[in-house]
DNA sequence: CGTGGTGCTTCCCACCGTGGGAGGGTCAAG
DNA sequence: CTTGACCCTCCCACGGTGGGAAGCACCACG
């Protein structure tokens, strides 16, 4: 199987064929005498298996480990369900910041009134003077003195 | 105020300063003799405004959009409040990425034994053997026809 | 047998922000 | 004058992915 055919079969691009190859996450492919890289229905096991990894957001370092355990015979699950609950935490984490972010901006774009007028909240909230309903960075230097008001 | 000043009361790195410069976020710094950018306190202040927008995870171009609207004050809040909802919809749709690959993530951890044994749902449904309960990708290939089983 | 189209190769560039660091000039305090 | 803290520019790296150019390989059709 060429690489187009592999790709086609797994739904990993070429490029990435070849990028994971040249990262080590998959192992160099046997070429043909003119260099054509060659793959069997084997590789494209572990291509899809990738693929889905990746669906689901988990880095390739840690899908490195994944494919290891997926092929040692003597792994323990514990080992795998370890690093997928590493990946729930990460994932868990962004969503939370993400989920911050938008609930602040949620606010303020609801307290503005989105009409012809200059006044905004939101501006007025990222210039510094709603210094009260920021919650998201968590921690920022509260010293936010006197706005120049050379701005709004 | 030098370039560290300006990046210590602003929050914002003296190496994003120079790339911010570089891409046109913010205006060229006047030099001194020697070549020293030199900031001025309301440099500062658009500084804090960019970096407060960076904490709400606002992408460099609408950051741009924004500052010009803070700058007219001929501006109408419905423009300041379209850009902000924009990016509330792409947080919103991150967020629902990311909570789909929690969850799958999560059910198939849910379902491991975490034990010393080898047998592992996570490392079945990424085989391709669990294609009943998988949900996050929405569109993939059905065809999932027999697993080699080389592997598992 | 030629030729065109498709496929494969390698290599470089781009994205988006951010950090690190090398190599060199400046400034102020001791 | 020396030393340490700054500042300058320029390059590289990250994570993954796509785009594209230049150059062979292969296949099918005329």
């Amino acid at each position: 199987m060429n690489i187009g055919q592999a790709s086609a079969t797994s739904g990993v691009s070429a490029k990435m064929l070849r990028y994971y190859e040249s990262i080590g996450l998959i192992p160099k492919a046997v070429r043909t005498e003119v260099g054509y890289r060659v793959y069997t229905e084997n590789d494209v096991q572990t291509l899809r298996f990738i693929r889905r990894a990746r669906d689901l957001g988990l880095s390739i370092e840690r899908i490195k480990l994944l494919v290891g355990l997926w092929h040692d015979r003597g792994r323990s699950s514990a080992d795998v369900k370890r690093v997928a609950a590493d990946h729930v935490a990460e994932l868990e984490a962004k969503i939370l910041e993400l989920t911050a972010m938008r609930d602040t901006l949620q606010e303020l774009a609801d307290a503005c009134h989105g009409d012809h007028r200059p006044e905004c909240p939101i501006l007025r909230d990222l210039a510094g003077g709603g210094a009260k309903s920021r919650r998201a960075p968590a921690s920022r230097k509260a010293a936010r003195a006197s706005v120049p008001a050379e701005h709004c």
